[in-house]
DNA sequence: CTCCTGCCCA
DNA sequence: TGGGCCGGAG
């Protein structure tokens, strides 16, 4: 079977086997932009802690973070894990937003796409997946977002060699799928779940997996 | 102990 | 390409 007809099948068997995800949880644009940074390689139930740390501190707001030291944002988000690299990050990010577009997070997510996806990157502590995560789960954007898990489960599938890059992955979705932001909300939100549920980076459960046999 | 919706640096 | 960053849950 052709590899578009791999990708269309394994959404509908992930949608109809889970249901839609509703991602991305958080309740404003802001709170997704720095969720988006301090759950890079870390596991979601810590960013919550950390994002309930600066909303009890009144510090989840553009103004309030970029007024905060270093050092303060750094003991909020402490469970979060890597926290004086993330603080220094999102404070990378507030600057490089204030510089670009005045300050204001809807001048980035209105922004051209590739335009604002070149700000994103030249920020340091911002890589492909958090700004495509940005992009899409703020914005709108139509960009399939790439992470760990996406590698993992279509590697696994042999839908791309096990040593590939985040382009070359991000290009094979986009190439296949109508550039449907809902889509691709959806689909990377599906992915995640059936990475962390069956296909596990150890002791994986393919027989029960609503993946099983999918690439024949 | 391993793993978690990465990224930077040498 | 490999190591460092890092707390919390299982």
């Amino acid at each position: 079977m052709s590899n578009s007809i791999i990708i269309n099948t394994i959404y509908q068997r992930l949608y109809s086997y889970y249901g839609p995800q509703n991602w991305w949880p958080g309740e404003t644009p802001f709170e997704i932009l720095v969720g988006a940074v301090l759950t890079q390689n870390t596991n979601w139930s810590n960013v919550v802690k950390a994002i309930n740390n600066l909303k009890a501190r009144q510090m989840l707001s553009f103004d309030a973070l970029q007024a905060a030291a270093v050092e303060e944002i750094a003991e909020c988000i402490r469970p979060s894990g890597y926290y004086n690299l993330k603080a220094q990050r999102l404070g990378n990010l507030l600057q490089m937003i204030a510089r670009e577009y005045g300050g204001e997070l809807d001048g980035l997510l209105s922004d051209q796409t590739s335009r604002a996806r070149d700000n994103l990157l030249s920020v340091k502590g911002i890589g492909p997946e958090t700004a495509d995560a940005i992009l899409l789960y703020c914005g709108n954007h139509p960009l399939f977002v790439v992470d760990a898990y996406t590698h993992r489960v279509f590697s696994r599938h042999s839908l791309v060699p096990e040593e590939c890059d985040y382009n070359e992955l991000q290009e094979l979705f986009m190439d296949t799928l109508h550039p449907d932001p809902q889509l691709y909300n959806e689909y990377h939100a599906l992915i995640v779940r059936v990475g962390k549920e069956y296909c596990k980076k150890s002791n994986p459960l393919c027989e029960q997996c609503p993946l099983m046999g999918v690439e024949e």
